[in-house]
RNA sequence: GGACGGGUGGCCGAGUGGCUAAUGGCAGCAGACUGUAAAUCUGCCGCCCCUUGCGGGCUACGGAGGUUCGAAUCCUCCCCCGUCCA
């Protein structure tokens, strides 16, 4: 049986993604799919270093501005959407390029999710309202419910609890066990996936820069204008590093120094993280250097039309 | 010249006789992650040693002495920094 291809460029923020994806779409007519959990977000443009439409040359960009800032969005959702996409790029013969820095997304669309439920707000209040009336119990409940998964996840990192006891009430079965009936993997596609690893200190110097040329460039004002449109400074998105700390200061909480120094400091932590998953992630073909660097986008579409051809 | 305040591990900054290799923050390093993931969480972080568990050794709180069973913490002198009075 034939199978489809996809490209996929991963990395930290700030490698050069977008560029690289960009040329690899434009050199073997193909469409960008991103993967990035903000950026499918619509207004969330300046902090999520967003390509701009007139900087796309006409290249298709899908799961983009898809989302309101106040819509819930997950993993799942995600890989069914980029799947749908991925279905129809491939139908008009066209190369899907993923390009994105959430790892997470990325795992859900190519490996899948193992078959679990949706997520529950109104379970996950109960939760939280118990959690804040005895700390720790949350936990004590997984552990009775499901030993194995709270001997794996620690008391602290009450999201992953919550998600694990979630599936446990749900479902009425261990979380744990669920999991061992595996994912629901990606069919029909061969995907290479390449990823970029610029310099640690090269990196860094990048992103702080980028970081400060945000908040210079009009960060704060994208995000007083979101606010302006009614949404609420709760949003999801405004969360994020950058945002967060743009609301900060537009709160009083943070000077414009302060704001930007832990804007980089969050930035420079994440791009941490995201080495420290992609690493994880099989068959990587890494690329040193940044992707919009010529050499380094030289080897890797070398690479790619190897994989196509 | 005089009066105060201060010199602490890469940085900032607690600590004012033992429980202190020394709270905490920053920086750094490593890791986890199965439906809000740019989120959330964990570990290491003076040096060396059996990679053996709360193990052992060495060097550490400006410098040199001293008091003490024991000092980053008390005393003396010296050096440097800051503020003020001359």
């Amino acid at each position: 049986m034939d199978k489809h291809q996809v490209i996929a460029i991963l990395g930290p923020t700030g490698a050069g993604k977008s560029e690289l994806a960009l040329s690899m779409a434009q050199k073997f007519t193909g469409e960008v799919v991103n993967c990035d959990s903000l950026q499918i977000y619509r207004y969330f443009d300046i902090g999520t270093a967003k390509l701009p439409q007139e900087a796309r040359r006409g290249i298709p960009h899908h799961l983009i501005d898809i989302l309101d800032p106040d819509q819930v969005f997950t993993a799942g959702e995600y890989a069914r959407l980029a799947r749908r996409v991925l279905d129809e790029v491939a139908a008009r013969t066209s190369l899907p390029v993923i390009a994105g820095g959430t790892g997470f997304y990325f795992r859900a669309l190519v490996d899948g999710l193992f078959p679990g439920p949706s997520r529950d707000q109104g379970l996950r209040d109960r939760l939280s309202a118990r959690e804040r009336r005895r700390s720790g119990s949350v936990h004590r409940l997984l552990g009775r419910l499901d030993a194995e998964s709270a001997a794996r996840i620690h008391p602290h990192d009450f999201p992953k609890v919550v998600r694990a006891l979630e599936v446990c009430l749900l479902t009425r079965r261990a979380a744990s066990e669920l999991y061992r009936q595996g994912r629901d993997a990606l069919r029909g596609y061969h995907v290479l996936k390449i990823g970029l690893a610029p310099t640690r200190d090269q990196l860094y110097q990048r992103l702080d820069q980028r970081t400060e040329q945000m908040f210079h460039g009009g960060l704060v004002e994208e995000v007083r204008g979101i606010l302006a449109r009614g949404f609420p400074a709760s949003a999801k998105p405004f969360e994020s590093h950058g945002y967060r700390q743009a609301i900060q200061l537009l709160n009083g909480e943070l000077n414009l120094n302060e704001a930007i120094f832990y804007a980089q400091r969050n930035t420079r932590r994440y791009a941490k993280r995201q080495m420290t998953w992609f690493r994880q992630e099989q068959q990587m073909e890494w690329f040193s250097g940044f992707g919009d660097d010529p050499v380094t986008q030289q080897a890797a579409m070398d690479r790619a039309s190897r994989f196509l051809g």
